[in-house]
DNA sequence: TGAAAAAATGCAACTCGGTTGCAAAAATGC
DNA sequence: GCATTTTTGCAACCGAGTTGCATTTTTTCA
């Protein structure tokens, strides 16, 4: 996270508000520049910690309501890990994505790519709507600070 | 709920128990039951509730440890639904089977049966260790009320 | 059996993610 | 400009889960 997030990506923020036709409020364009610059879902206090380090605190409430806002206009999607934590990142194109939790560091990051289609057998009366997975295991920054111990003690926070 | 759960549950909660080798105590007893008696999985506050209505209320600390000592002897398993509180069910001899939330009442349910084996590619360094799968859609319950209306009104308060 | 050690229970206070109510500020519509 | 709507900020609140500690129960073992 830099002091001054690349302009391309506030462009691109300010783009995808204006792509769903509403108010581009400066609080929408921060909490999308973040989520652009993640490689993994941000919950609520990573993104607070995350505007407060670049000098502009957001307000507890007024980034619920943005995330809250966001994920209305389909534009950020939130998963709750098994830590009760709700995380946030960019709607990806890929329209049914799992999620993979690292059970170490505890970030989820979304997995792009072959989906496999889950054929369940679910009782009568059931009826599917959407299906999630999410894989369980290490990842790669884990895995390497595991083997490598020296280059461990980064813990993201998350 | 009857007054009095039938001795058979009992004596099965009470073998559980015996059979990881650890002190029975009425509360492990107790929410063994519950458990055994559930149709789907239980919150913290249904079995509290359950608890109260049968006349011997849990005391809300003792049920937390009860559910994670049995959690942790792998006697029960708990899922966090999309709505964050976790919800607790006996574990069932399928190993990896995957879990159905219900969006209308909230209610959760381990599906037993073929369990689709998800072939996800991970991104280089990433190490999956278990795959959870949660089918989100309408239980059999929510379908026939929404069906037949009429029969409607019953909101199991999971 | 009976005392000491260990485990389980109960209560109060607390943490933390998230929400609600309401007033001030900014944006929008006319 | 002015009225209406939307957004923001603050404080208080809610509910799931935890911690600390004292009390009770169970187990151990001399």
């Amino acid at each position: 996270m830099q002091a001054a997030p690349a302009p391309t990506r506030h462009d691109q923020a300010t783009r995808l508000l204006h792509q769903c036709g509403a108010t581009v409020t400066p609080a929408r364009v921060r909490v999308l520049q973040l989520l652009l610059a993640a490689d993994a879902a941000m919950s609520h206090q990573s993104l607070q910690q995350a505007a407060a380090a670049s000098g502009h605190p957001f307000d507890k409430v007024t980034l619920y309501r943005v995330l809250d806002w966001l994920t209305g206009q389909g534009l950020v999607h939130s998963v709750a890990g098994h830590d009760r934590v709700r995380r946030f990142s960019l709607m990806n194109p890929h329209h049914a994505h799992a999620h993979f939790e690292c059970s170490v560091c505890g970030r989820l990051f979304c997995l792009r790519g072959s989906l496999a289609s889950a054929a369940l057998e679910l009782p009568p009366g059931f009826a599917s709507d959407r299906v999630d997975i999410t894989v369980h295991g290490r990842c790669a920054g884990c895995t390497a600070a595991a083997t490598a111990p020296r280059s461990r003690g980064k813990d993201p926070g998350v």
